[in-house]
DNA sequence: AGCATAAATGAAAATGATTTTCATTTTCAT
DNA sequence: ATGAAAATGAAAATCATTTTCATTTATGCT
């Protein structure tokens, strides 16, 4: 008689998921691994790698690059947004990229992709630098 | 006497660039190093990251990134342009990006920022994949 | 030619994100 | 309560990329 295992729980998975959302839904493992640790939260660092993968096979969160190569980890259908960056400060403001989405789209369809994401972001001197 | 050093060659440059057309445009630094290997010429590794990043910043090349996050470097018409990468095998399309040049003026104005670039860059599954 | 100087080179070590290993702990149908 | 399978996490392994540093090379000057 075969046992039924579907329904084991994760106990790092939603807090993982937690942490991500309160980060503003877009971050790096490092970073939510950090988070946790500062809030006292009792994970290990592999353990984060590993709730960030599932949670993405199962299209919860997205995976994005830095321009470093580094996962940025993003919750779908979470508020989805760019980047305004500050060469000189580092200072980052998210803003709203209508236009772009609709871009994006466009395109896509246009070369007849599927399953279609996108990057954006915009970097230059901000007014104090 | 201040003396000129601008005319400095680098044996390296031509050679890394070379190759990376002859891999047909579209290349990791590893997969370089590698070829130019195989095919008996003495570089180091070193060297090879350097040339890409030097070209890279002469706008000659591009830099990509593969799903795992490695840096794959691509040739560059010149002309500034986005990119359509399948996730799947790597193709990839120059397209134009009229409306996203529009829409990252309209924010850089915005909230004041100055000598503003940026990136944007779309990618999903070509209909082969 | 010969010298001085700064850039270019590359081997080896360092870095840093991510994955793997493996021993231990937890979960849950029975 | 039991036991099989999954989850966990510390430490080690991987792998691309960067840094260090000693050596070589290209170039301008005399």
């Amino acid at each position: 008689m075969a046992y039924c295992w579907e329904h084991r729980l994760s106990r790092s998975n939603p807090r993982v998921l937690n942490t991500l959302e309160r980060a503003g839904g877009f971050a790096s493992a490092q970073e939510i691994y950090r988070l946790m640790q500062r809030e006292g939260e009792s994970i290990g660092l592999t353990t984060v790698y590993r709730s960030l993968q599932s949670l993405a096979s199962e299209k919860i969160v997205d995976i994005l690059r830095r321009d470093d190569g580094e996962a940025i980890f993003r919750l779908c259908g979470g508020a989805h947004h760019h980047h305004l960056v500050c060469k000189g400060c580092g200072d980052t403001v998210e803003i709203e990229g209508g236009e772009v989405e609709k871009w994006a789209k466009v395109i896509a369809e246009e070369y007849g992709f599927r399953d279609v994401g996108h990057t954006a972001e915009i970097f230059g001197l901000c007014e104090k630098c």
